[in-house]
DNA sequence: ATAAAGTGTGTACCATGGTACGGAGTAAAG
DNA sequence: CTTTACTCCGTACCATGGTACACACTTTAT
């Protein structure tokens, strides 16, 4: 008896049940066999392609980009090298700026933390200032 | 004459005017006063408010935390010191673990505009290898 | 004085990423 | 066998963060 249900693949990716139903309407995963009574009957490979896409959207790729993530590698697709370069080169600019904002965000609340240790009145936020002033 | 109007507003922040007064519905920012006819005055001040909220948005902050972030600074506020400090742990933690996830992808897209550089057929792309093997 | 531009309100709509629900058929357990 | 659990589908709904629109009234420019 090889092959999971729905239900069982939402279990052990942690995602609901709708989820899997929503992402083959997306297409991020293929349209998978079914039984005679017209129940999914997924390969266990599936669930490395669910966890990828969760993992790549806590990383800020959207779906769509995540969709074409995987057909590139599945190289059933219509890009050329350059394109997947700019792709990246793009995503990758993204993903630079986002973490410079990211670290001073960081040490604004580093900072934050060590000057307001819980008690007493609430300080001058830093982490106000900095968003504040720059323009 | 001071004082500035919704669109003189929307323009110096290059937000739409709707934007504004969605962010007036939010409470993001304050009920200004009316011209006589119903017409919002807005003050300068507005606009640092507003540039504010824009950039922590940026570094996904929520409106919702944004608002937090902003009656924390302005004292007119419940929050006692305690949960300003909780909030600012929790944020530096998804923070913290969000520039390490960016940095994976950012090394993997590095190495993929390496060994892909725009000629020649798609490689085996490091990008989905690496996102594929955790668990 | 009259037209064009700006502002107000409320409500509806958009995209994204799901989640829930009703009704009907299927499978599994007691 | 019947009850419970699971699955299907389509459609509707939710939250977030806006954006657009219609309709009415001001303001400004000509």
């Amino acid at each position: 008896m090889k092959g999971l249900s729905t239900s069982e693949v939402a279990k052990e990716c942690h995602v609901n049940v709708e989820t899997i139903r929503y992402y083959e309407r997306r297409n991020l995963i293929p349209e998978v066999p079914r039984t005679a009574s017209g129940y999914r009957v997924f390969p266990a490979e599936i669930v490395h392609r669910i966890k990828f896409i969760r993992r790549a959207q806590e990383l800020d790729f959207t779906l769509s980009e995540i969709k074409n993530l995987i057909s590139i590698t599945e190289n059933d697709n219509d890009f050329t090298s350059q394109e997947i370069q700019q792709f990246a080169n793009h995503k990758l600019a993204e993903i630079e700026s986002k973490i410079i904002g990211l670290k001073s965000v960081q040490s604004m609340l580093q900072d934050l933390l060590e000057r307001c240790s819980g008690k007493g009145p609430i300080c001058e936020c830093p982490i106000i200032q900095s968003l504040s002033e720059s323009d």
